[in-house]
DNA sequence: CGGGGAATTGATTGAAATCAAGATAGGTGG
DNA sequence: CCACCTATCTTGATTTCAATCAATTCCCCG
């Protein structure tokens, strides 16, 4: 928790610039920030560092700057299920209660823009905009979970991991090329799968020309359609 | 959908008498319309009748007073994932955006109150505390969702048997019994398995004498600090 | 009581997990 | 700049847990 590296402090945030998500999409962070002159820092974390642990206290709300997370719970034997991957532009790390519920770990080396949870309580009792905002944001969170919960209780693997291609295809693809942050395992552990079986089912659809690859995390989806049809 | 019942209209609500849950809980509806004197009305739906449907705008905010509903999204070919039961006392169809991302049904006869969702935005609009009260409220829904995704994703069956009876158990237990209002195939599709599996895990259980049965669906958990252990 | 949906139980199948080698490639240091 | 080293990924063989298919049995409700 404190070998990360403080790169800039207190800078007062303005809609951001130092952030560029794949697609367009309105900054959430900055849509607060600049309404009530928040004070936002920047931080970076290493590849695989603990950015906070499950049921530790929320002290911060987080936004990703460069780099990629991921938010988990674990059980007791080790098992692992992930939640959620947050990339450029994403808030995450955001609680209405005391504690986070999931833990967030850095999957590549990160840069995340932060603001103190208190100031954002502060700010929503006397502006309600923000109050809205906090309370869509964790919305918007409910849902992604909500289908979620459809994916892992009744789609098949190959659906499952259709999904998910087109998941990330829509969140980070650039110039109709997606470079994958994490590894097969993080994969299997969002999906509810063992890395063999996304493996195989990545390969079974490079087999029959729905995608190609230029390195296993550089993915190119050559038919969007067929991809929606495996995908229940 | 106009085959409901309607049995009172346009009461105005203070701090409902007429919840009875099994535990005592927050009245989270009361809380809001005891604030800011909204006009709740009640509503009656007769067992496996729609309340509302995936998609549909979202119109009211509804609370259950006696009965029990099941929120869930369907896949094309009929695959269900039942995200939440919903007993007396609970909020639910609360929602931050236009429409309701499940849909909702009576599991048995079902009496609900309810209010239109304009009004408590408006409300949120004037009162600090009435919009803090529903980003709690989706951000308690959130909790649930995560929570439910570890089971989905990574227990074996056995375990998710034991997370739910242990769920019912601490949401509608009366003197160490509870009745559960829904069969064996909405278990399944709340836990992501078949109905076979959820009745043979309960079998199981009650052979190990870790639960008693008086019907199908009358329980008695006779050993908690067992089912924890096989918990996960 | 008697009928019929719900639940249990048994037999078998099957999809994904597990176990086990290799192949690939991305990073590092010479 | 290249070659090596080691994570990561792929692929294959086998096992396993839960799904599916198939009868009964159990009760709940009329």
């Amino acid at each position: 928790m404190l070998t990360q590296t403080l790169k800039t402090q207190a800078i007062n945030t303005q809609i951001g610039g130092k952030i560029a998500p794949a697609h367009p999409v309105s900054d959430q962070f900055g849509a607060i920030t600049g309404h009530v002159g928040l004070v936002a820092t920047e931080f970076s974390y290493r590849k695989d560092e603990e950015i906070y642990g499950e049921d530790e206290p929320a002290e911060y709300v987080y936004q990703v700057v460069t780099g990629a997370v991921r938010s988990y719970k674990l059980l007791s034997d080790g098992r692992r299920q992930i939640g959620a991957f947050h990339l450029p532009g994403d808030v995450f790390g955001l609680e209405s209660g005391a504690t986070h519920r999931l833990a967030a770990e850095a999957i590549i080396d990160t840069t995340v823009r932060l603001v103190k949870r208190a100031s954002l309580e502060k700010a929503a009792g006397t502006d309600v905009q923000v109050a809205r905002k906090l309370w869509a944001m964790t919305a918007s969170e409910l849902r992604h979970a909500e289908d979620h919960m459809l994916l892992l209780g009744r789609k098949t693997a190959m659906e499952r991991v259709a999904t998910f291609l087109l998941e990330m295809d829509r969140r980070l693809a650039v110039a109709g090329m997606m470079a994958l942050p994490m590894c097969r395992r993080d994969i299997g552990d969002y999906l509810g799968l063992t890395l063999e079986t996304v493996s195989r089912a990545l390969s079974q659809l490079h087999t029959q020309g729905i995608l190609g690859f230029s390195g296993a995390r550089q993915i190119v989806l050559r038919n969007r359609q067929r991809l929606h049809n495996l995908d229940a």
